[in-house]
DNA sequence: GCTACTGTACCGACTGGACGGTATAGTGAA
DNA sequence: TTCACTATACCGTCCAGTCGGTACAGTAGC
């Protein structure tokens, strides 16, 4: 039995649309966030991308080559994300804090995927994860104007990412996933600090 | 030439003193947060702590019994740090933020190599993490008396540490590692937003 | 319209090294 | 003699990367 066609659109997680390319990065990205650097093995990589590790082989000379697939989609999304955010009505800040929470995004697994990377000892990815955080800490100040609590509300955000990221499911109310509500108070708490501060 | 008695106090780094126990906790604890889960192995542990790794395995049977002994000597230091927190005399909130950076003492490691643990999906290590921070969470709230403002104090103190154990370093300016002045800025900031809300 | 050939996309068996763990013989101090 | 190791050899598994293929679309010459 030759080839089969069996499955241009075999698997339902996967967009099938996707370049095989694409698929490959996503399922990568998907299991470095949720099972950690060490499951993300090339075979398993292969299997939930639904091609065979030769596939991925080819597409990907290397687990480096794939490394630097998940930095340079990270690297778009970000470019991406900052124009959105410059943008964005409910004011740049706001925004931030908002999508700081893994949400599921693009932008949050590729920056989950990279922060494990990171972990990992990875300068590379280190270097990504700085240049996205340079970026919104501009951002940031240029809305403020103020260096201090710019460095406050970014220490926020990557509080709430590191949170969402690596502690996910909480066991206490205490320290328990942060809720829409709350994110809602602690947004109005550094509108106020802000306007306060502006206002000085 | 069986055993050559090259190296009782092989390694400069590691404190003689110590109980052989202690010195191989640390050492595993060391080569987590330095290089990452990945290179922490028997070998690497065992060459660090100038143990043999027969030696390591006579201590602890396995890497488990190695990660259970972090995680025993993190709740031990927490334990100890909450004591500390609670009588410091600048308050509790500037001791949590002034100690949120990684300064290289003994809860700093412990507390960078349970996070590398649970990022690598290690959920006793995530457990752990989860009850360091709701025993500093709780210690914040008793301070302030203000929740939100509590839970923001807490994510600044987590991204501080988030920052400075995982990406350290840093290459632009912007970024840069905090220096001194820069927390006490920061606890400036947020002992007036604390005396502000208190005052309503 | 057929043949021969090229390039692209992919499969899966296999190799070699690293790693966790076992086993065991030996040693030196208390 | 026991305790706390050292040293070495070895096993099974996992994993990155290699390699020899297969399938098939296109294309150029006849």
């Amino acid at each position: 039995m030759p080839d089969t066609p069996e499955n241009p659109p075999i698997d339902a997680a996967a967009p099938a649309s996707a370049s095989t390319r694409d698929r490959i990065i996503d399922a990568f990205a998907e299991l470095l966030g949720e099972n950690g650097e060490r499951a993300a093995t090339l075979d398993a990589v292969a299997a939930a991308a639904g091609v065979s590790k030769g596939g991925l082989l080819y597409h990907f000379g290397s687990k480096e080559a794939l490394v630097e697939g998940v930095l340079e989609r990270l690297a778009t999304l970000v470019e991406r994300d900052v124009a959105a955010i410059r943008s964005s009505p409910s004011g740049p800040v706001a925004h931030l804090i908002r999508t700081s929470m893994a949400t599921g995004s693009a932008l949050d697994k590729a920056l989950v995927a990279t922060s494990r990377l990171a972990q990992a000892s990875n300068s590379t990815a280190r270097d990504a994860l700085r240049a996205a955080n340079d970026a919104w800490y501009g951002i940031v100040l240029e809305s403020t104007g103020d260096p201090v609590l710019s460095r406050a509300i970014m220490l926020i955000s990557d509080g709430l990412a590191y949170g969402s990221a690596f502690l996910p499911g909480s066991s206490t109310p205490e320290t328990a996933e942060l809720s829409a509500s709350d994110i809602d108070d602690l947004v109005d708490l550094i509108t106020e600090v802000t306007a306060q501060r502006a206002g000085h």
